[in-house]
DNA sequence: CATGAATGAGTCTTCATTCAT
DNA sequence: CATGAATGAAGACTCATTCAT
């Protein structure tokens, strides 16, 4: 039964890797990127060096795969946010906040890998970053464009509007991984989503904010295992 | 004769240092803290390797000499743009963006140095800046605060605000930096002080913002050598 | 499957250990402390950096070791001849100077890494020296106390009469590590037992001396492999 | 009068001189030749580096040189003790004894230098050493056989005798320096002279042996000056 | 598959010595 | 004579990666 037996070891596989990448996200988080030696991480995993190397080609390689791990999940969690039904333009935005707001608090190991640790690693990292920066501001400016075209919102420079969204938004998740014990990372959303909203001027008088959050977060609670099946 | 001759060596020493000291902010601006060796900077700077001993403890020493460098260089024109005499509450807030960005323009490799290099860099440095970051939180809280006091403001949070308020902000440069090359950090300042204010709510029906900025940028430019007579 | 090779693998650890722990013994002892590096080790042994430092934490380290290895064989060795059962007090006393003389000759590369590569090295050796010498002599001065008290011996200072027993007999030593090749150190152990027992007015006139040392030569000979099993 | 001139310059530099000599003598002692810089003892000295190499070659010769020169007191005061007329033979060794361990406890920094600092410093040294020792106890192996053919002492074998007499000897100094602050070393003396009688079994039966000691302690407290003229 | 001993290139750092001023 | 900035060879130590078992 070579099938049946494969698919165990493939299992088995997977246990083990997903071990080393867990049990790494945990390591690089507390110490670094450069304060973490492969020994660090194996011995924390109760294995050896050499079957580190087994499962990932070198230290760079797995910290790469934590960090599109990450980037991963937000994009999986924002398409989710983004295409659920709304009434009001407002609503997707607030979504989409939301949903993020909540994979970051969910994954704050993985966060920190991705908005500290990460940075000014090297210049690959510096250029892939760079990349997914000017990506993910592109995509909001031109959701900034149309937006503005129809009115719903008002700033003088899309693309600048998009960064600036972008960094109110990530510096509040770094402060809270910087201090954190210290807060509810959750509490921030509303003031949060407010201080975006207002910054692009979005019209949100008949909305029910405070609401429109905590459904979200539900959500979210509960569908959690459909929407983030590993998929390393 | 120690004297006499006293003040040109001093004069040599300090030149020399100084070398080392923007040899170094050019090469770790460059390939970034760890892939940045003791003999990079010396090779580069044209001198032997225990020269740079004789003028730094370590490598981590001089960077965080860099680093506190570029921190002391934002707070002295930081409150250069705090205590100019203004009409509006807002003015006051166009003249400390537009002069800090100003200043990250100018250095843009301290600026790198700061806002990018050192994040994640190590412990130490971790606790460094959260330490900045949670001082620079605090004090725009206390601002909002009044201001939303007396009414100028209106935001549910004052200090997600601040937050909010310094990652839009920090952002941007990082973007900058990031992307550079491509663009004038100048043209950023309009939409962004815009982006900013119009997340506190603050009232700028009146003012020619445009104006302001310019005005601003037109001062500091001339002013330049007063205000930053080298102050390491 | 850690301990089916456990076995062979320490053995093989311990081997491995062993042969940087002579090979070190060797180079110091030729070339003294700081003009031996620990590529100079390395080298010897046929083995790289990084597998030193695999076995021992650092040159300073390693070295301790060996000045402790060569104390142990040294205690070891006393207390078997301190307490082999014998006739007289004076038997005593050239049972432990010949054992000790034994001891000398057989490691004679620890024993200069002992008495000369170890003195003067810095101040935490010099304090270990210190205590060591200090205890030595406490040691002895109590036994001369107790042998003074039962008229055996006639010393008018048994704590200087210790210290210059002590001295007579490793100057001995140091003299013959110095000038090595031209003598045979047991040759040393008759004169210089007269001359030590005579210096405390030890009375051996019906003793067969040069007997009973080569009696304990003879012995120790012999049971060499019983009384210094590796015991590092 | 370029002669009267030359006259205060010489006495000038050979002031300089000293004073690097005695505060080289100072630093070696305390902290040990391989941690002494030379950076230690200028700035100790208040010179520069520079004046240093004007007065010797180098770190070495500056310590061989402090070596060399209390091996010349020892040898002065030897002299001195061995020429002075006395009544016996035991007196002759009582005087040459007391007057080393004078000079050891008038010079403890350079006894310290000359019999624990120089002790394993490197080849070079080992051999000077080790010659110093060769020569030293050839000088009294004649002597003791001499002594011997005469029937004043009785030894089995002169050349161990005057291994163990130094070895005796030099110990207490050294333990001496080790533990120094809590005794005075010119309380060693009576004990250490019966020790070293008795050891080669010299009739000291009719000699006030403290009486004698005494005596030359005086001496040479009140004759200090004219033995030891400053002769580098 | 798993192991972990072995490797050695790469870094930081020190310090005796020189030499232009 | 005096200075002390500059030199750079030398040495200790680390750690990602490999490979024989």
């Amino acid at each position: 039964m070579p099938y049946k037996q494969s698919e165990k070891t493939e299992a088995k596989k997977d246990e083990k890797k997903n071990l080393i990448f867990e049990t790494a996200a945990s390591v690089f988080a507390q110490k670094g990127y450069h304060q973490t030696s492969v020994k660090d991480i194996t011995e924390e995993a109760g294995i050896s060096v050499g079957t580190f190397y087994l499962y990932f080609m070198n230290k760079e390689d797995l910290f790469e795969k934590l960090y599109d791990e990450m980037k991963n999940k937000l994009n999986t969690i924002n398409n989710y946010a983004k295409n659920k039904p709304v009434d009001t333009v407002a609503q997707r935005f607030i979504n989409i906040m939301t949903a993020s707001i909540w994979a970051f608090q969910k994954y704050s190991e993985l966060s920190r890998i991705l908005l500290i640790e990460a940075v000014g690693l090297n210049p690959r990292f510096e250029e892939k970053y760079a990349e997914i920066m000017v990506n993910s501001c592109r995509n909001m400016e031109e959701t900034f464009n149309e937006l503005k075209r129809q009115g719903y919102i008002d700033v003088p420079n899309t693309k600048v509007a998009a960064i600036a969204h972008e960094g109110a938004f990530t510096h509040a998740i770094t402060f809270w991984l910087r201090t954190e014990n210290q807060s509810d990372l959750r509490e921030y959303t509303y003031p949060l989503v407010i201080f975006v909203l207002q910054g692009i001027k979005m019209d949100t008088q008949n909305e029910n904010i405070q609401n429109c959050i905590k459904k979200m977060f539900e959500e979210l609670d509960n569908k959690e295992n459909e929407l983030l099946d590993n998929n390393k």
